[in-house]
DNA sequence: ACGGTCTGGTAAACTGTTTAAGCAGTTAAC
DNA sequence: GTTAACTGCTTAAACAGTTTACCAGACCGT
């Protein structure tokens, strides 16, 4: 029951605080003294409003009034109590961001970047960012709804969620400021901003099929993803308007990561040995399966080419070089920061942003074999 | 000037704020209205005291009491507004973490894996985490020291930082509660937690020497971080013990990346065309080694042995699969945080403390060939 | 001289908690 | 027989700001 305090250690906080207060009387923390702003007021003459107000640069305040007030303040060394004007006007400016609870979250390109460009924006626009970790038990005990609730935090950003995550739903009616970080719910209402999957599958597809492949596979990663889900599409229209096959032989689960795509490559080839393009849903995947072609005895891009997805750091410096759908995370990070504020403030338009993708070729495509 | 309120963004926040509470006259801010402890006092006929003393299970509430108030609270879904909770009681539950400001300092598993450590630990013990990123202004405009004056985080976590870090000594002296992971200064009295880099160095110059090498190289990281000089010295100890050659030229700088790590391999077999065996201060610059040995024509482990440091996830995977020292960073990070909590609740003794590493033996190693 | 409108400021109410001090009755110790 | 320490609870003062309502004086026209 003592959770409702989100408290779940050994001594009742309540004496761990007594006991640290009786033993500093003057409250002190580091070393430095407060200062208040009552301090400051009379020091200055005026009246806390006043210093308020002129924190806060309101106009109503004379230039004379201003400079005495900043003159103090600078003297004092004060430091207005982010608490207490949380407290009184209702806004944090805490951002929290929501991950995905692998182990590994932290250590991963694709949620680097995101974070990155998350954090940088959100820094310029003066929030700070939690991290909260989207752990089962959390997720149950509706602890994000009390991020909210117990006012932690002004919005949240969630990545890697996916179909596969109902709180998404319960959470979008609870109707707290929230943002998809690249990843979409076509029958929800959600915020979101994503790169355009879309369109960097598109110029994959024209890409191989301009190089004359007909037998292209796809590696794909999770379906319950919509962006997962979008690429495939792209590839089963972009096949069919070309006439080629594109039966569940030439497809194959690669779960995003690096071993799938090599297992994904081995269904493939089994399946279909005259393979000579190889699409992967991420570069990990194309990794995998590059180096399980090498294995295989088949050359890349000479026999088999094969494209990415991501643009992550090491691809430019593997060998062969991968060719790979530049996808903007960074942006996508902060495009999101920045849309999140403003509805934070109160903006109330849908967020729904598509930032554009790219194609990078590099060395591991090339013009189909005569062979085939 | 208006910056004392860390706000650089476009209109006064005042205006915004008062404009948005206008517009909505019962302060809802997520479609549920919000419950404060008044009204949860009211409706069961008691003070604000006491449901303070039931939330905070104060023996002094009777039995019957508590009930009464639980009820009312799970009835109206009363959560404590926990900025009015840290206004009161003095404390946030919030701690930062200090990153550097590398682009990629997210992606990077190194910090990743301390990262995780630190977050789940906090988790556990009722605390948030707040990312920072050391950028060169964010140093200079003492906006570390803000954090804390400004009643944002009780305490802090500083990752990367090593000698050309000032602002460590000036924060040292503010005597905010602070705890350096996986670095320590050996003459500034900070508080720090760090794996055991001296006993991993020594166990990795055993095995080498064990296994016959006489001629090793180090490749060796920032000589301006402690750790990475506590190899150093640990290599020149044993090789000198040994009554082994350990001049200049057996030792060469990689930066800790992997781009390094190959430059500096080129500079010791330059100079030391007979080296037998490698150590890098890093699986990165290990790895960037191995890779340019094989390129210049020398097998690993049959003409050079290679051994790493840190244990990256990754390296178990690599080919030849990389001997390495693990660093048990996860339980650094949760260490550190551990110690960080008992420090803001009041602990004064000096935080110093050196977790366990140990080797791990892999394929990158053998005993030293005939040849030499 | 008198009402009206600015101007620059103040006092007080408000945000939602924690906690020290107190209250009146009972019981135990000296 | 007085002091002291319980009992379960309340009152009120913190905590440190923001914001609204009001006010006194200057200025202006009539």
């Amino acid at each position: 029951m003592s959770d409702s305090q989100g408290n779940t250690t050994e001594a009742s906080t309540a004496l761990v605080g007594s006991k640290m207060r009786q033993a500093v009387p003057p409250r002190r923390q580091g070393g430095a003294r407060r200062v208040s702003m009552r301090e400051v007021a009379q020091q200055a003459s005026v009246s806390v409003a006043t210093v308020s107000m002129v924190l806060n640069d309101n106009p109503r305040i004379s230039k004379a009034t201003q400079i005495k007030v900043r003159r103090i303040i600078d003297k004092l060394g004060y430091r207005p109590n982010r608490l207490a004007q949380s407290l009184s006007s209702q806004y944090t400016r805490v951002l929290a961001v929501l991950l995905p609870p692998l182990r590994h979250a932290f250590s991963d390109p694709y949620f680097g970047e995101l974070l990155s460009g998350i954090c940088d924006r959100a820094d310029r626009l003066g929030h700070k960012v939690m991290l909260e970790s989207a752990k089962p038990d959390f997720l149950r005990e509706r602890k994000l709804l009390e991020l909210f609730e117990r006012r932690f935090v002004d919005g949240m950003f969630c990545l890697g969620v996916n179909d596969r995550h109902p709180f998404v739903k319960d959470f979008a009616a609870a109707g707290f400021p929230m943002v998809c970080v690249n990843n979409y719910f076509p029958d929800l209402n959600l915020d979101y901003v994503v790169a355009d999957y879309r369109s960097g599958a598109e110029q994959v597809m024209n890409v191989l099929l301009q190089l004359g492949h007909k037998k292209i596979a796809l590696i794909n990663g999770a379906p319950e993803a919509q962006t997962a889900r979008d690429v495939f599409e792209v590839f089963t229209a972009r096949m069919n308007d070309a006439g080629l096959e594109t039966d569940a032989g030439w497809t194959a689960d690669g779960r995003f990561i690096e071993e799938g795509g090599a297992a994904a490559t081995d269904e493939i080839i089994d399946r279909h040995p005259d393979v000579t393009a190889i699409f992967a849903g991420n570069d990990k995947m194309a990794l995998g399966a590059m180096h399980r072609l090498v294995e295989l005895g088949r050359s890349v891009p000479g026999d088999v080419s094969v494209v990415g997805f991501d643009d992550i750091q090491q691809m430019a410096f593997v060998n062969p070089s991968l060719t790979t759908v530049h996808l903007p995370l960074y942006e996508v990070g902060a495009r999101a920061c920045e849309l999140l504020v403003q509805r934070v403030r109160g903006k109330t338009d849908k967020i729904s942003e598509r930032l554009a993708t790219h194609l990078v070729l590099r060395d591991s495509t090339s013009i189909v074999s005569g062979r085939s």
